[in-house]
DNA sequence: TATGAATGAGACTTCATTCAT
DNA sequence: AATGAATGAAGTCTCATTCAT
């Protein structure tokens, strides 16, 4: 009672807490969406007590956000972009579609959750909803500027819908394989998918 | 409402009673997902008491299996197959994508609460994502055999390929149209991917 | 519809779907006690939808009285009373202790039945308790008599006191044998009982 | 009642909830058996909503064994061992037959409730029916230890049979007691018991 | 003679959250 | 910085029973 410090480690880390409840609750809302995320799962995994979640994070809401935070930092180290670059249009769409298509396979939670929250049609949108639309925006704008560089005929509304190409292809592959398993060959699917966007760029560029 | 009578007692009608837990499931579901579609909350919708529901389905799991096939069933009867096969392989692709892009915007259900489905990780799945996986089988098949059809100088593996890449461009167009709503021109875009299976189509039979 | 009678057999026999029930009933009753014995589980085990039970038996009460009624034929069923009485009063009452230890362990849901909804204290006695204590009395009085046949010169109440001390070790046996499994040898038991009742009866013969 | 403040939201005391609870809960479980306590009947008798009690336990199983565990102990309690061993085997057999008299009368929830359990013959056992086949198991440890020491020519399996008898006999006499409620003069009929242990051991020493 | 369908009450349990310490 | 204890609302599901056919 008097003691002033609880003897058996656990000095009152705050930042090291937070972590653990992170940690935990990726594994859990990857596995089992917003709503089956529960905070006693939380603490059961993560070892802290229901209440001390509560004084890392406002409410349940909140948590999930962090998550996804958490979870899109976790995909963006593992995304290591080309430094240099050179080649062909189509070499370095490439090379990007296989950087791609490693960071999924190595963090598919933050993708894998971020899809979960975002075909959710409730009425009051989670907090995590939100920043994973955020987060995702800010990827999407990165592509755009990318693609906007290789394919510099193109005009703003081409790239728009090359971007939104892009981005719908890498989706339905990521989600194909979360469905299908390891079964699905993700390097060769994103490199047939690199080559469509690079064709469909080049018909753009042509026609109109 | 404009019930002509409605004693309190509602005459027993085994059928209809059903057919009404599922149109509500169909509605929440499609909105909340396995975990947010609780059994009041279809109870309320559709004005029988939970217990009632309890009558016409073993238990929540059954419930939603229930709601992924009949949403299926709306899908399909959304999805007008072209009757006959005419022009050539790229319009008749075309085509094609033109009546999956409207049915995914006409019955948009079966496709969302699928995926929501599908995209769980928990240890013990849901028997709805074990149907949706199967009818989602079926309709791969179908898909394959149209391909090898249009198609006919590829090997089976080329065909599954294609087939796998075509699915995905699908998924991929519907999740973007159901992250930022009505912005996403479908047809445009099915149209545009269309044209990128095409391509992928010729590459193979030409190329190794 | 029109069928007049439904041609799969179930020519709508009415005793025979009662004794059905009755099967039924006893089987779980004696597994789960009176508030573990659902409607459901009966109409489970015996085929017969809930609400054939209740053309049959007024409530939940009324079919765990039949219960107990019918196990209590079984019980005398299998209790095969010496016809001639011969022998010393030990072997008459020894042949007696064995054929209640055999009845015992070929109809045991009677006693084991009984003794659960016995033991309860709740306000509101179920029918089939009073059913239970009523059948019971009317073995403790043939009992009695059977006593007072073989010891003529004890009194009324000393009667009552071997009576009393007669059932109490049938019943503590039987209870052991329930809880132990077979492993306790009841007809040694019960023999040793025998040999027991005869000395009290001696000893009260004897002494005061 | 007389508590002198309550303030809504009540002092957190872990340990004196815990008593509360299992206090509620040994009064209705002697009553009504496993199935009859619900959790909802013993909030309301403790005060505490039902939520709180799943804090203490795991579930309701674990709660009911914890019920058995105290009722054992009040059982123990009211069980005073003679402290000297004094007098012919057979005033020392009575002496202890009156204890175990004395204390079913004052605290028979122990035994009522356990007997219930136990004669339940569902496939998963609750753990309470566990606990209590435990506790006894000790006491027939020491009832055959006592017995040992009384007639030390037994050899092992007589006095496994012999303090079967005895216990069966206490059994019996219990449940005789609370079927037919104060009537029965447990005090006259353990004496009678107590002689019957003895003459059987004396049988036993005996002869074969 | 029987039953498909319905129903309100209540079962056990988990939920997100709060608060005093 | 953390937590043991508490809590009302809500979760899924089962209960005994009824009634129109």
């Amino acid at each position: 009672m008097t003691r002033p410090q609880s003897p058996r480690r656990k000095r009152a880390n705050g930042m090291e807490s937070r972590q653990r409840i992170i940690d935990a609750a990726v594994e859990i809302a990857g596995e089992r969406g917003y709503e089956g995320t529960s905070i006693a799962a939380v603490s059961a995994k993560c070892g802290l007590p229901a209440s001390s979640i509560y004084w890392h994070f406002k409410d349940k809401d909140d948590l999930i956000a962090a998550v996804i935070e958490r979870s899109f930092d976790s995909w963006l180290a593992a995304l290591e972009l080309p430094g240099e670059e050179t080649g062909t249009s189509l070499e370095r769409l490439t090379v990007m579609a296989a950087n791609v298509a490693k960071s999924l396979v190595d963090a598919p939670d933050f993708l894998r959750l971020g899809l979960m929250l975002a075909l959710e049609r409730r009425p009051t949108k989670p907090r995590g909803r939100t920043v994973f639309l955020q987060v995702r925006g800010i990827a999407r704008r990165k592509i755009a500027e990318m693609l906007q560089t290789l394919f510099p005929e193109l005009d703003e509304p081409e790239i728009h819908t090359l971007t939104t190409y892009a981005i719908a292809g890498a989706d339905g592959l990521f989600v194909q394989r979360e469905i299908t398993g390891d079964a699905v060959n993700l390097m060769a699917m994103f490199e047939l998918h690199a080559q469509s966007v690079h064709e469909a760029a080049r018909r753009m560029a042509a026609g109109a």
